[in-house]
DNA sequence: TTGACAGGCAACCAAAAGGTTGCATATTAG
DNA sequence: CTAATATGCAACCTTTTGGTTGCCTGTCAA
């Protein structure tokens, strides 16, 4: 899943669904600087990351933003890093300026 | 950043840090199934992604985890994707069950 | 039914990523 | 001083990744 968002195209891909969800392959590939299938690459990888699900409509696919695993993330990291944060901050500081100098 | 947390090696080293704050590279490298360089060559990456700060002391190298680029990911991301969830989530079944069946 | 339109599949390619080996350099303990 | 320790640097190798081209399949409209 982090995999799946460590591409600057693919975060893209999610930003335009958080803006307009449900949208199809060909809309998606619009003004984008890459070839049909190589979008339908990156769409296939945020699929698999459970990060978009899809819903054949005839002969289009419509692709939906999931925001469920982002949210899972949410807890298990940034819970985990970001309760210590300011504490931690104040700490670095006075260790990067050399606690012991 | 997202880069920097994609792979599963940075993310452990992460851990350790988070475990043990202000480690040098030689005890990082410890129990890990991979040489020093690479250990180093990760570290390198989190400190580039700003995830890890170092400090020179002596002959030693020693790592702190920086938790605030998370923090920003926080904002950023999660609470872009994580304040819909709730409804989306909902309107998202309605749809993948197909709201005009 | 015959195109045009939306998408799927597969082979191929270049570049980046993850990792290794080998050697160099700086510090500190004896 | 010398040897062991802790890290840095660089070349090299292999796999993965992001992307392309080319062709095949399914679906709708005229």
């Amino acid at each position: 899943m982090f995999r799946a968002l460590a591409d600057a195209s693919r975060r893209q891909l999610l930003d335009r669904l958080y803006s307009q969800n449900g949208q199809t392959l060909g809309a998606l590939c619009q003004g984008l600087a890459m070839t049909r299938q190589a979008v339908a690459k990156h769409l296939a990888i945020l699929e698999e990351a459970n990060l978009v699900s899809t819903r054949r409509e005839g002969r289009e696919k419509l692709h939906f933003l999931n925001p469920v695993p982002i949210n899972d993330i949410a807890e298990r990291w940034i819970g985990k890093f970001e309760r210590p944060s300011l504490a931690a901050l104040a700490h670095l500081k006075r260790t990067l300026e050399g606690e012991e100098p």
